[in-house]
DNA sequence: GTTGAGCGC
């Protein structure tokens, strides 16, 4: 090849010159064609080219146009264009094609995005605290602040009284008090916790926090424990949360517990909580009974 | 249908 280009310097390889001048040999290919559109949109062109190796290659390329779109419409939608404009277009032309764009702003948002609970969580403290926080959403419920989860109607919190912090300021017959007793009936209570709260004795209540432990099933997959704080942080002191993950797939397996410190918050999270719908799930909350090893 | 990890004298 080097010899080739001393001894005949003008004389180039195709390949080269194609790549340099191949716009140029264009005039040695037929003109291209255009056939149609006929009667049913159909349009073809044909082209020719040089390919890589230096041969003439046809290439035809078969198109549908607008129109053929438009005779696949229904029967039906062909003949709704045909009827007058009403509202905002009553005064276009019975054919007119209009197209209006909504000015109105609609902002959407993932009620759940991946990775937006745990700073927020962090942020506000409290989901309760949410409530002040700004912002344009669709739906903001105005017992909890939650946001795109649910109405305020629909709130598993909107009859709650404040959460329990403290073994101590709880008066006896209080709200607190009722609401937790008046939601035992019906829920099954494991027999180490059975007995009222306002029963027990100081030594009672220092009982191991695992004794407080609400098992959460049929949770959906995406849901992490800084989403169960939330759901469950409003009851009262939350000690633990868990959610248990396969260890192959590394998914949620859909159940996990939350830990009370507090047993009636918990009792008060399963009456409220059990049931509720959550990401499209309805939730199981029940006492959990102990961990076997 | 659905009930947790890991530690290791």
């Amino acid at each position: 090849m080097a010899t080739q280009f001393a001894t005949q310097p003008s004389k180039q390889r195709w390949a080269e010159m194609e790549e340099e001048d191949g716009e140029d040999l264009d005039f040695l290919l037929p003109p291209k064609q255009v056939i149609g559109p006929d009667v049913n949109g159909i349009k073809k062109v044909i082209e020719y080219k040089f390919n890589e190796d230096g041969n003439k290659v046809k290439i035809t390329t078969t198109t549908r146009t607008r129109k053929l779109a438009n005779a696949r419409l229904s029967k039906q939608a062909v003949e709704r264009r045909s009827w007058p404009k009403f509202g905002d277009a009553v005064h276009e032309d019975v054919g007119s094609r209009l197209t209006m764009v909504s000015t109105e702003e609609i902002l959407l948002e993932r009620p759940r995005a991946p990775g937006s609970k745990p700073e927020e969580a962090k942020a506000a403290g409290d989901p309760l605290s949410q409530m002040s926080k700004g912002g344009a959403v669709l739906m903001v419920c105005r017992t909890c602040g939650k946001k795109g989860d649910h109405w305020t109607s629909r709130c598993p919190y909107k009859d709650l009284a404040q959460p329990s912090e403290t073994y101590t300021d709880k008066p006896p017959g209080s709200e607190l008090a009722t609401a937790a007793s008046g939601a035992t009936k019906g829920a099954y209570v494991p027999p180490g916790m059975r007995g009222g709260a306002a029963e027990r004795t100081g030594s009672d209540m220092r009982r191991r926090n695992d004794e407080n432990s609400v098992r959460v099933t049929n949770l959906s997959e995406d849901t992490r424990e800084p989403d169960l704080l939330e759901l469950f942080r409003p009851f009262g002191a939350v000690s633990r949360v868990y959610v248990a993950i396969d260890q192959k797939t590394s998914m949620s397996r859909g159940f996990g517990f939350v830990n009370f410190v507090n047993r009636e918050d918990a009792q008060r999270a399963i009456n409220k909580l059990n049931g509720y719908g959550y990401d499209n799930l309805i939730l199981r909350v029940e006492w959990a009974t102990p961990r076997t090893n």
